[in-house]
RNA sequence: GGCGGGGUAGCCAAGUGGUAAGGCAGGGCUCUGCAAAAGCCUCAUCCGUCGGUUCGAUUCCGACCCUCGCCUCCA
């Protein structure tokens, strides 16, 4: 089955396609975070998603470049080194090495490339040249670059691609009035900004002067540099349609006069405990601020993935204690697996199912790969997608129960499971080794067990879970786990 | 004011013109020296309200109510 995927751009369920003529590769651009604070639970989610994407698309046999910005330059983080009295770098540098920390918790696959803003100024300048030298931009008084909307839409092209706009009846709300630039029309945007003494140090030089480039403009340099003037895919959150996005198409194609992009992805916002995350209502979590809290990065990244990606998802706490128990339902279940198949150098890399495929032609699949996949297929349903899994894991446990499940067979589930983790990206939980201490404990709770002196074995048990550790009786023997 | 999402069991969340996936919680059972854990089974006569179309609507159409978001900081 092919993929298809809601395109902003035609509002439509489309089937994908991409440009090479092979059909393989693709070129995939998110963007990335700004790197001024610690990245939120619903800046994940975004990022998530596109770590779903860009997974998917592998599994499907598309060999993707994926590339995501790093915004380094902008406003708040000026405000940032000011208020710090730090260097840009290294005010950034922090934020950036916890963004890549907080994505390798989450167990998203890195980007093949991270491009800073602040390193592609020459190409941002050159871009920017283009537009001015096809009058689409012009200089105004204060020395910055504007991006004219008027001049772009009077070369035919159409301004308001991802959503409708009515620019007669936009509202001029306190934010529009707040600005105090020298643009010729309102709408208009920003490719350079003049030097201000705010922005001490942070000026690079320019036909037009000291100064720094404008957020949108960072984006269609950088994902042209890297992918080309016409790419397949660009996602982020759904508050980027306007006006980054469309600013994006606007300056890219106004530039190139080429299509920029054929599909634009938008995930939907998150609520936290019903209402938009904000600090005053208590219900602003970062992932650090969600770790401290005793979860874990799976846990989070299951909860995450658990709603379509265009709904509005409503994360709380009480669904991450739910995922808790999801994940080791599954767990339970692939233990078991392991178990039957036994410790002997199985290897599902191995399998030949693991074997890069032509895009779109896969191989007849087990039938919990196939679900899988069909769902998927849909716009990314993985709510469906989970559906099958647990079905599976349920049909799984009944046979493990009555004892028709073969060693084959339970190598053969191993792999397919390896197949949906590559897109789902859960793992395996962290396995805590048990200290020489508590192992003795168990041994001697065995050893009374046996003797059936249960007074002596139910108080090391006691023991046992004073020091942190639950003694599981199976019939393969008891089982240790950390509390 | 303009534009766009939603309203499905206690909670989260899929889906379909023919009578409701999945997860969590709850209930029952099995296993167990007892527990714990786990597993299995079970759990919405019903999909915001009111009309309409239809043999049949939660699904299509209309109206209304509620809710969330975007409208130049924002994932």
């Amino acid at each position: 089955m092919a993929l298809k995927l809601f395109n902003t751009l035609s509002r439509s369920i489309q089937e994908f396609a991409p440009l090479d003529l092979t059909g393989k590769k693709v070129g995939m651009y998110c963007c990335g975070p700004t790197v001024y604070d610690f990245a939120h639970i619903g800046n994940w989610r975004t990022f998530v998603f596109a770590d779903l994407v860009r997974r998917y698309l592998e599994f499907k046999g598309y060999a993707i470049t994926h590339v995501m910005n790093i915004t380094d330059v902008e406003d708040k983080i000026i405000k940032g080194i000011r208020e710090t009295k730090t260097a840009l770098r290294e005010f950034t540098g922090k934020y950036e090495a916890a963004f890549l920390e907080d994505l390798k918790t989450l167990n998203c696959v890195l980007p093949h490339q991270m491009p800073h803003a602040t390193e592609y100024i020459p190409e941002i300048i050159a871009l920017i040249e283009k537009l001015v030298a096809r009058s689409i931009a012009y200089k105004a008084a204060d020395g910055s670059v504007y991006f004219s909307i008027e001049k772009y839409r009077g070369c035919g092209c159409t301004y308001g691609r991802l959503l409708k706009l009515n620019f007669d009846e936009l509202r001029v709300g306190d934010r529009v009035a707040a600005d105090e630039y020298d643009k010729e029309s309102l709408a208009d945007f920003a490719l350079w900004k003049a030097r201000v003494p705010e922005d001490g140090e942070v000026f690079w030089p320019s036909p037009w002067g000291e100064g720094r480039p404008g957020w949108h403009i960072e984006c269609s340099a950088m994902s042209m540099k890297m992918l080309g003037e016409s790419f397949d895919l660009h996602l982020g959150g759904e508050d980027l349609k306007f006006p980054h996005h469309e600013d994006e198409i606007a300056q890219s194609e106004g530039a190139t006069g080429k299509p920029f992009v054929n599909y634009w992805l938008h995930g939907a916002f998150l609520l936290v405990e019903g209402k938009k995350m904000s600090k005053s209502l208590g219900n602003f979590f970062t992932l650090r601020d969600l770790l401290a809290k005793g979860f874990t990065g799976r846990e989070i990244r299951y909860l995450l993935l658990t709603a379509h990606y265009r709904e509005t998802f409503n994360f709380t706490l009480e669904g991450l204690q739910g995922a808790r128990t999801a994940l080791a339902r599954i767990d339970e279940c692939l233990g078991k697996l392991r178990e039957i198949t036994g410790s002997a150098g199985f290897q599902p890399a191995s399998l030949p199912t693991k074997e890069r495929q032509p895009a779109g032609k896969m191989p007849a699949l087990p039938a919990v790969l196939q679900r899988f996949s069909d769902s998927l297929d849909e716009d990314l349903n993985i709510s469906a997608a989970w559906g099958a899994v647990f079905e599976w894991v349920r049909e799984t446990n009944r046979r493990i129960a009555e004892h028709s499940l073969s060693a084959t067979d339970s190598a053969g589930a191993l792999a397919a499971w390896d197949r949906i983790d590559s897109v789902l990206g859960i793992g395996t939980p962290a396995e805590a080794e048990a200290p020489a201490e508590i192992i003795a404990l168990l041994e001697a709770r065995q050893a009374a067990r046996k003797a059936k002196d249960f007074k002596k074995s139910d108080a090391i048990r006691d023991e046992l879970k004073a020091k942190g550790w639950a003694i599981e009786d199976t019939p393969k023997g008891p089982r240790l786990k950390r509390i």
